[in-house]
DNA sequence: TAACATTAAATGTATGTACATATATTTGCA
DNA sequence: TGCAAATATATGTACATACATTTAATGTTA
């Protein structure tokens, strides 16, 4: 569906407006998609990808910092998503020996299982961008890291 | 910057994940560039939004129904950002004459006057968007639609 | 018209975001 | 060594998101 359908608006005032608004609505959009997949397992979507960067350390532990660094938004609370995961048995958190301000943050074993469960869902799961083929994936890509430049 | 390097992640599945990636990314940024330039004005982004819907239709009034259909996040509460809005007297609410359960919203001088500020500030204002061709913004634009397609 | 369904908005609760501040530990260097 | 600066994380507060529930008004229909 086109983004004037989508949001009910017509005109814009050119079309850097209109594909900045369709930028924002789209990501939206395909968070809702991925937040719906979540939720049976009673993860949202920060706590699924913090989760994932723990998956990759494992099994070495992962700092909070080493979190922020990875987390695509940076300024979100890293320390607090932990917290959720902490009570929900899917991380531990320890002071890390040869730093005593560090924490040293594992999955669980528990984690990893949740996260094989995801992975299967997902791939089943169609998801909107492999409505475009690799080349147009990349171009899109390209045309993203040309905004930030 | 390419993507790669802003999350420190040097390989992705596919295309597809990486340009998945990109757009969170991307997105994330555009809104931080924005929020920055409305803090000092007191605004959210949110409520930003929801200050030009209601120039929008200046002088007839809103209800929040057409807000929420008009936002771009439709799951997001409306009737708690227009409280924000009221407190700052940018936008008054009166029970609707013939409808009662539903609420006139309307933007308050205070409140065009404001965003006529902000007008001025984003003009001189080069969002990244702009680094693209109008082309390329087209194209970008045509990528999003096909991916909700 | 009375009873029930629908609609519009507000409210409650849990979580996350954004930013400032606090606390503890470690580092650097006078 | 001692003390200020830097570092790592946690906490506080305001706002937003997500979703369920509540309240009030309006429609519908037996």
């Amino acid at each position: 569906m086109k983004i004037e359908d989508e949001i009910k608006q017509s005109t814009f005032k050119d079309d850097y407006q209109k594909a900045h608004i369709n930028l924002v609505f789209t990501t939206g959009w395909l968070q809702q998609q991925q937040s719906g997949q979540f939720k049976e397992f009673g993860l949202t979507l920060p706590q699924f990808n913090i989760l994932r960067i723990l998956r990759g350390q494992h099994p070495k532990p992962a700092t909070v910092n080493l979190l922020i660094e990875r987390m695509l938004d940076k300024t979100s609370n890293a320390s607090r998503i932990v917290d959720k995961l902490e009570v929900k048995h899917l991380v531990t958190r320890t002071v890390c020996p040869s730093n005593r301000r560090a924490v040293d943050i594992r999955i669980t074993e528990a984690g990893l299982e949740l996260l094989r469960q995801l992975d299967a869902v997902m791939q089943n799961q169609q998801l909107g961008l492999q409505n475009l083929t690799l080349e147009e994936a990349t171009q899109l890509s390209n045309l993203l890291d040309k905004i930030r430049d």
